[in-house]
DNA sequence: GCGACCTCCTAGAGCGCTCTAGTTCTGGGA
DNA sequence: TCCCAGAACTAGAGCGCTCTAGGAGGTCGC
């Protein structure tokens, strides 16, 4: 052995070696599975410790059947995404999976990033945030559990795992109406996940409290700068009594807008944002906002990619959970001049 | 084989029975090493396109002497943490290493993040934000190659890219004393990675330009709700001429608390962020900010990674880039109040 | 006293690749 | 004609693990 090997990290041969027992016994004994006395275990463990021995992930996952890594493709810009993130971490340990991160950024699509996790033999993937494309989709789908987050999938290969956005937009209409807004805008997400959804849910909800004709859609998107030009248009025409926006970061743009142009939230106008994501919990901002959970619905991603994996029986391709509003610092009644007759 | 095996993914077997050759040759034409004839490797190569082969990558890694792999440590909610990981997947991919994300959360620390890594025999680790305290810092720089990104480290073990930041300082109280700014005040990062550099910097760049009065540092942090916190404070007692903030994130707190506290910037206060990143570049904020240039950094990084992986001499531990600063629009002339001899 | 059946342990194949050490097959040069 | 260099290709070991099949040794029932 040459002093650059010599540092090579010990392996389960240098293990047993030294326990004086067989590989075999050994990867028992770190895998925590039957078959072992309980007094050699401790032995093992022992000495494993000593050695400062850690399982080589790649020998295992390729000698393993099932391998026991989930991917994860996800934006690193986008807070929301940060907290499933956190939660698959959290959620994926305890059941003895490991979670391996690609991400899809500007110069990196999510064929990339989920090629990346193919090439890694991942025994499941989770898709947050942007898809791919359909044939691709439905592909992925057969050739392993895929749990995608957050939005819906047309494809019946895939599990799904969102947010009733509709409920959510009639939540946050429901609240603004109650404070006696009429004229409540949405700047909506485009073509961004569960946009679609989010716009009828907002259209229904409108309908709903006999607002008609105070609906009314301003072209939106899902980043700061789109919440930011939305506002510059509504700021230019005189602010509405309320606005709902596709999601926290639009809405932290648009907040940004209004204040510099001297419209005061929620003495004003009142924001409503989607997502309930790091940065809606500012201290500073406190915004309003429909709630996703994030950590719930990373536990159930997880969870049911490990229940594909393990064969169970899934009663239905797609969870939708329901929302709930958290109601912070950017709403409050609305003005006489706007104000409803409360129902 | 049953049904779902049916599905395994194509190997190297597969395509060399295909084209009647053998295994060896295959892993030479689609690793594009030199041993196969021109007609052999373009057959291969589409017999490979056909079946749809795609390298394993856990039993490349495991296979191969010398592993492919670079390890990446950062947080996720992190604008600049983004932009530096996007600059190291473009730099690596084209030297032919691959990159595995592993990322510091709330409950997640560095330490748990590194161990993932190493779990996957990266071959060298870069280290973006929140580090491993020293004892280990060391003992890893000891295992394989690690670059720490954006921020000094003490250990000799590991190299550094990082940007100048006293000097970055220098220059954000330059461009601000020449606009006339004498009350020019520190948001700090505490114990942020820089942050005392920073400060440093900050308190001899207003020493030469002979405002040791005017020096101010306030306690601020890495977060937004720091930089609001902070803004908290200073709108109370009158907003300084300017104020420079630990990082763009910062920034944004602060920013937000100024405007909505009715001070104008950057008409009553001139504010410059520190990063240049996503945030700071966002049309409405347009934040006048100490440049760091991710993407050289990130392409630096890798680079010294892979020097040290192929054993070249690598001249200096310790890469220390120049920053330069971004003006964009929250810097602005001091009033006639605060206003110095120009010098 | 013998098979049945535990529990604890081991041998060895195999996961899909890379890499070293060949072997075979050309085509020149003497 | 023979030899040899170089190009093209192959055999087979080995990376560090998991897993199946099976062995050793003890206990128990009849």
């Amino acid at each position: 052995m040459s002093p650059v090997d010599a540092a090579r990290p010990p392996t389960l041969e240098d293990v047993a070696q030294r326990a004086g027992v067989s590989r075999a016994l050994v990867s028992i004994v770190v895998r925590g599975v039957p078959g072992a006395s309980d007094a050699t275990r401790q032995r093992v463990l022992e000495i494993a410790a000593e050695l400062g021995y850690r399982p080589d992930s790649r020998a295992r996952l390729l000698a393993g059947r099932r391998s026991r890594l989930i991917g994860v493709t996800l934006a690193l810009n986008h807070p929301f995404h940060a907290d499933l993130a956190e939660g698959i971490y959290a959620a994926a340990e305890p059941l003895g999976y490991e979670v391996v991160l690609s991400a899809v950024t500007g110069q990196r699509d999510p064929r990339q990033a989920i090629d990346t996790l193919l090439d890694y033999r991942c025994a499941a993937a989770i898709l947050v945030g942007k898809l791919v494309r359909e044939p691709w989709l439905s592909a992925l789908g057969e050739r392993l559990p895929v749990v995608v987050v957050g939005q819906r999938a047309r494809s019946r290969a895939v599990d799904v795992i969102r947010t009733a956005d509709a409920a959510g937009m009639r939540l946050a209409v429901d609240h603004l109406a109650a404070l006696g807004h009429r004229e409540i805008v949405h700047v909506d997400g485009n073509r961004g996940p569960g946009a679609s959804d989010r716009r009828n849910g907002y259209r229904r909800a409108m309908r709903q409290h006999g607002l008609d004709d105070d609906t009314r859609i301003v072209a939106g998107g899902q980043s700061e700068e789109d919440g930011a030009a939305a506002a510059r248009t509504l700021a230019d025409e005189g602010p509405p009594s309320a606005v709902l926006t596709y999601n926290d970061r639009c809405a932290v743009g648009l907040l940004d807008v209004f204040v510099r142009a001297g419209i005061a939230v929620p003495e004003d106008t009142s924001v409503v944002g989607y997502d309930d994501s790091q940065v809606a919990r500012l201290p500073y901002l406190r915004l309003t906002t429909v709630s996703q959970d994030a950590e719930r619905m990373a536990a159930l991603a997880v969870e049911r990619a490990v229940a594909r994996l393990e064969h169970e029986a899934v009663a239905q391709r797609e969870l939708v959970l329901t929302p709930h509003l958290a109601v912070r610092g950017t709403t409050a009644r609305a003005h006489a001049s706007d104000r409803a007759t409360l129902t």
